[in-house]
RNA sequence: GGAGAGGUGGCUGAGCGGCUGAAAGCGCUCCCCUGCUAAGGGAGUAUGGGCUAAUACCCCAUCGAGGGUUCGAAUCCCUCCCUCUCCGCCA
């Protein structure tokens, strides 16, 4: 959520920010409203400081056994008075809320300009593609070859954008997710949680999924609960309502999670293969710092995901969102996009996004500064230390070999059991 | 799921229609005293909103959440949520 202050101070400005966004906000219908609030919240509260000095003489009145009806009559007039204020108010807070819930975030100066994904700008490149002497596979036929990754079988029970991992290959997964964990805990300095994997909207609000993006989300319970689409969700859910001591920041959590989208909108798109799946696990990173230290924990963030992909000897490089392809609650976004040699391009497995107060306004995460001094919001970021589906894609097509094997990097040792080398078998 | 008890400030815990934004204790901050330590004395210590140059006054709201009764609600009534105890069920 923006700063209503700012709001009022300066919606030209915000305005003008949002327009980058490809984002309308019509100043004059907002100026309206508000004025109307302040004159109508003005009205109320100094009726309900009447009401209350008058209760106070009643009662004042009552023990020194005096005649109070007088005074009831005087007050009972302006409690009708008030009602149809506070009616009045709350509508206009309704009316004000849903608009103000339904606002982007602003994007920091930095962001380029553009349009859409083809306007990201692109910051730097790390690794060299490899040169195949022969014609590299993509994932789906490499899995399928060694039978073990089925896609049929999991349309047969759940439907499309499903997927079954057996063997190696579920081994492979879930070592990639270890070595992630491990990473980012014993290397980073993150905390590792484990999470309610359901969340009422309440939580999916604060963190800006809804109200605006239902029909990305599957819902249970007649909608009382979400399957989450992010461990984002619930971890920066745990600042709810908290103000943390300076001592406590940064504050840096990691968790892995199966993480579930409706995916509506994207029939066509990668249908085949992992890419784009209703239900898939991620390892995710999200902190909260003070807010002059935002940018600089981006960087820190985006770095700490960059040595997943390093370690793993994965080519990839990280684009800057441009206005037109930035998330409804990030100021500034970096993406890291990893090679495909089967598609031979560079294609999404993280997203580092800088969130400043947008989030934490929503869930009343705040702290103190110092001894004394007055609660503030913190600034919330997040990223993913990466989607793991998608780094298994990665790491099959980017380390295969001619005979169809794929060269297990080394750094997934603890966790493979010995083996080296997927499909080498046959 | 059934029966009962309960949700009050950083914590413990009083209050059960007006004098209570909230006793008392603990904790924390500052000051005084004490040769050190221990003890002692005093002051302060919620959050959000409005107004404002102001993190100064003043005003409004908040005692799990939302409604209601009343001139007036932490206190009475209704609904919901959560916690605890016992029973049942269960990985």
């Amino acid at each position: 959520m923006l700063d209503p202050k700012l709001l009022r101070a300066d919606p030209r400005a915000v305005a003008e920010n949002l327009a980058r966004r490809g984002f309308v906000f019509d100043v004059a219908i907002y100026a309206e409203l508000e004025a109307e609030r302040k004159a109508v919240q003005s009205a109320a509260e100094s009726l309900q400081a009447q009401r209350n000095t008058l209760s106070k003489r009643i009662g004042e009145a009552r023990q020194q056994g005096e005649d109070a009806a007088e005074l009831m009559a005087q007050v009972s007039d302006l409690g009708d008075q008030l009602k149809s204020r506070q009616v009045a108010l709350g509508l206009i807070r309704q009316k004000l809320d849903a608009w103000l819930i339904g606002m982007p975030n602003l994007l920091d100066p930095e962001v380029p300009d553009g349009k859409d994904a083809k306007d990201n700008l692109e910051l730097r490149r790390w690794g060299e593609p490899a040169d195949f002497d022969f014609e590299p596979l993509d994932h789906m036929q490499l899995g399928e070859r060694w039978g073990l990754i089925d896609t049929e079988q999991a349309a047969a029970m759940s439907g499309a954008r499903f997927s079954v991992l057996q063997g190696e290959l579920a081994l492979l997964h879930r070592a990639l997710t270890q070595f992630m964990l491990d990473i980012h805990t014993r290397g980073h300095g993150y905390q590792e949680c484990y999470v309610p994997y359901l969340v009422n909207a309440a939580s999916l609000e604060g963190t800006g999924q809804l109200p605006k993006f239902r029909e990305d989300l599957f819902a249970l319970d007649g909608e009382e609960h979400f399957l989450i689409p992010t461990a984002e969700v619930p971890l920066t859910n745990l600042l709810r309502d908290t103000i943390l001591e300076a001592s406590d920041l940064p504050w840096k959590k990691v968790a892995h999670t199966p993480c579930f989208r409706a995916e509506a909108g994207s029939y066509g798109m990668d249908t085949r293969g992992l890419i784009r799946q209703h239900q898939f696990e991620k390892v995710e990173l999200v902190l909260a710092v003070r807010p002059e230290e935002s940018e600089a924990a981006l960087e820190e963030l985006t770095l700490h995901v960059e040595v997943v992909l390093k370690e793993l000897g994965l080519p990839y490089r990280v684009i800057s969102l441009c206005g037109g392809d930035i998330g409804f609650a990030a100021a500034r976004t970096y993406d890291l996009e990893v090679w495909l040699p089967s598609q031979k391009t560079y294609r999404e497995i993280s997203s580092c996004s800088n969130f400043r107060d947008f989030q934490a306004r929503r869930v009343k995460a705040r702290f103190r500064p110092g001894p004394e001094e007055a609660p503030q919001l913190l600034h919330t970021l997040n990223g993913s230390g990466l989607a793991v589906g998608r780094t298994l894609v990665a790491v099959l097509e980017n380390h295969q070999c001619e005979d169809g094997s794929v060269r297990i990097p080394e750094c997934l040792e603890p966790w493979m059991g010995g083996v080296t080398r997927l499909g080498a078998a046959e």
